[in-house]
RNA sequence: GCUGGCGUAGCUCAAUUGGCAGAGCACCUGUUUUGUAAACAGGCGGCUGUGGGUUCGAGUCCCACCGCCAGCUCCA
């Protein structure tokens, strides 16, 4: 059948091997997926279809939303150019220069419906190889400016898809026809820079997402859901735990719930910094510039750095401007004078606690003897952060780290790394993380220090990971510009992936600052500094923490462990002396003694998620116990004495890794 | 910072083309004294984010600012 002169495609070989289904959308040839009807390279061997419900699918069903999404915009929109639209993890968007400006919710309804006519049409999408020439003629008629600048920076082969009359400079691969979209949906548009350059314009961006069926689409969509009733923002104002004002934006009020867990995480840590051989220090909030200016972050820094003015201050910026002529204050620039006003700011805010940790090594002689040495700091930091990134309690301008620095020889970097994984996977197993993905990140292009240090560094990072036998990625050319890192990604309740912990070597501080210890050799030598956190921001931890648990924090972490409810007023005197009694073991509780009736008390206990409900009628205080109902197990325990309700929440109030049973 | 959207009682949300600012929950008072997810009645509660404008009249339309949300860029 075949004509004599065209190529061999992965559809002939599938329909020869009699494995072409109708669920069949591309190909895995040696490994890599391609269209079906792409001419296969020379010494093409294996040949295997690929299901549209192969996770391989996902990709080629996105990105051909976004072809057919860019089809139907520039039908309903003439004139609307096109720039980029891959796929991604979550579904697909391309990105537009409309000249009308920005898109509606209503014209993302219409986008929609065209783009089921162009479905419903079931045109194929079909490859082209082109030179570069052809490929300029195709985009110079369609009068597309961004794919044009896209094209010189592309490397042969160029190739171009169309389906229908549609086309687009594109690497493919694509599914068959438009007809293999079966479940898409567009959800939201937004602005996008050209090519992510905030000095480039602002094109609008639609982002829609795709699935093999529209079962997948659902479950996807019921997802979301699930992640919008965990949002820590929502839930941290329905369990009252934290709130925001916007006279302190992006700065998290802790409510005295939300203090509750926040001091417990901080508590936890602190123990276990006794356990470990670190040294709490507490520093100042504010310092003189020069402080910044030595450890570089001033001026590199400053645009995220709260600067502290003093009526001091202001009269001297008042005094210099006076004694200067008109012509001369006219003539500066607005850069000027944020200089010449900075200028005269003697105080800056700490936006990071290891600029005053050096001072504070700085200020006595240590010997090797003394090393290595641990400083832990909760200290407040402060930072600027741009309007637009903050969110809830992952991006804010105040908060702590569970920050810590280790001053230390380069032959002890290895086995604080070791302790500190060790230290970690103990915390975030009594978090209840389990997903933990460890990224070494080596020397970036731009970066201090020579090879031979780096080498060293490098490598200790990585056989601290090695001998552990954790399995690890490594990011080329992403570690700081002062040295490596680790970082450890965890997965959260609902897959959602969060950076928090990490240590990286530091060899720029102990260099500005001057460092040295004096050595077995008598001689003085620089320290290498380790920058570690565990939780990294508490706030943040606070967040990721609260979306993962659901609001349901653990006993140990809870605000209240217990809440013991009357079934009447009658009882609330026993209810009372049961709260103290817990109070005097150093537990949480709390006793509603109101003239609700008991369904309604424990449907507001169970809305704020305590762990324990005790209910007291008559039988309870008959008895000297408590009926007791479990939140984790939910059920009823029935009734207990006193003392065994004590011992089970005494247990239960410590973090897992220290508890005796 | 940029693009777009949003801002009504403590919370969740109503209010027709511009035409008297409302409900439920919470809170307070009273009645009820309760046994495993919401007892009943009454009451309090508003500079509709802020400031300007258009209009006989603005929660509603326009402008500016503040804040929040989704992205972009940047980050613990």
């Amino acid at each position: 059948m075949s004509e004599p002169n065209r190529q061999i495609t992965a559809r002939d070989r599938l329909e020869a091997s009699d494995a072409l289904g109708p669920r069949v959308v591309a190909a895995r040839v040696d490994g890599r997926v391609v269209d079906l009807h792409t001419p296969l390279a020379e010494g093409a061997r294996e040949v295997a279809p690929v299901d549209v419900d192969d996770p391989a699918a996902l990709p080629l069903i996105r990105h051909s939303s976004a072809h057919v999404m860019a089809d139907a915009v520039q039908r309903l929109f003439p004139g609307t150019k096109v720039a980029f639209g891959p796929a991604t993890d979550q579904g697909f968007y391309y990105d537009y220069d409309r000249p009308g400006g920005s898109f509606t919710e209503e014209d993302l309804r219409a986008i929609e419906e065209k783009m089921l006519e162009i479905i419903e049409a079931d045109r194929p999408f079909r490859r082209e190889e082109v030179t570069r020439e052809q490929a300029r003629e195709i985009l110079q008629a369609l009068d597309e400016p961004y794919k044009l600048e896209h094209l010189e920076r592309l490397e042969p082969p160029i190739s171009v898809y169309r389906h229908g009359d549609w086309v687009d400079l594109c690497e493919g691969p694509h599914v068959p026809s438009t007809g293999f979209l079966k479940a898409v949906k567009l959800t939201s548009v937004a602005g996008a820079y050209w090519r992510g350059d905030e000095r480039n314009p602002m094109l609008q961006r639609i982002y829609g997402t795709a699935f093999a069926s529209p079962k997948a689409l659902r479950a996807h969509l019921k997802q979301l859901e699930e992640a919008k009733k965990r949002d820590h923002r929502k839930l941290g104002k329905e369990l009252e735990l934290i709130a925001f004002h916007p006279l302190s934006p992006a700065s998290p009020f802790f409510l005295p719930r939300g203090a509750a867990v926040y001091n417990r995480l901080v508590e936890y840590i602190r123990d276990l910094y006794v356990q470990h051989g670190y040294q709490e220090v507490i520093t100042p909030q504010i310092f003189d510039q020069s402080l910044f200016v030595t450890s570089g972050h001033l001026p590199g820094y400053a645009e995220n750095m709260f600067m502290a003015a003093t009526a001091e201050d202001m009269e001297r910026a008042a005094e210099r401007f006076a004694g200067q002529s008109a012509e001369a204050l006219g003539d500066k620039s607005r850069e000027g004078w944020a200089t010449e006003l900075s200028g005269t700011l003697r105080f800056g805010i700490k936006p990071m606690n290891c600029p005053s940790h050096c001072l504070m090594f700085g200020m006595s002689h240590h010997s090797y003897r003394d090393l290595p040495m641990r400083l832990a700091d909760f200290g407040r930091l402060h930072r600027f952060e741009r309007s637009g990134v903050v969110q809830g309690l992952t991006r804010v301008r105040t908060f702590a780290q569970d920050d810590a620095h280790i001053f230390c020889t380069l032959d002890q970097v290895q086995g604080e790394i070791t302790a500190f994984l060790d230290l970690v996977y103990r915390v975030y197993q009594d978090f209840g993380f389990e997903d933990i993905r460890l990224v070494l990140a080596t020397r970036p292009d731009d970066r201090l220090g020579g090879d031979d240090v780096w080498d060293r560094a490098e490598r200790a990072l990585e056989d601290a990971i090695r001998a552990k036998q954790l399995p690890y990625e490594i990011a080329e050319g992403e570690g700081a510009f002062y040295g490596p890192k680790i970082e450890l990604h965890l997965k959260d309740a609902i897959g959602r992936s969060w950076q928090l912990a990490t240590i990286q070597a530091d060899f720029n501080l102990p260099e500005r600052f001057e460092l040295s210890y004096v050595g077995e050799d008598n001689h003085a030598h620089r320290p290498v500094m380790l920058h570690r956190a565990i939780l990294g921001s508490v706030e943040r931890f606070f967040g990721v923490l609260t979306e993962h648990v659901g609001g349901a924090f653990p006993t140990w972490l809870a605000p209240e462990q217990v809440a013991v409810l009357t079934v009447s007023e009658k009882f609330n005197a026993y209810a009372e002396e049961v709260v103290a009694l817990c109070a005097s073991r150093g537990l949480r509780a709390v006793a509603n003694t109101s003239s609700d009736k008991l369904g309604a008390k424990i449907r507001a206990a169970r809305l704020m998620r305590v762990p324990y409900l005790a209910i007291v009628g008559g039988r309870e205080v008959e008895g000297r116990g408590l009926s007791l109902r479990s939140r984790d197990e939910d059920k009823d325990l029935g009734f207990m004495p006193l003392d065994e309700v004590v011992a089970r929440l005494e247990n239960e109030a410590l973090p897992p890794s220290s508890r005796t049973r």
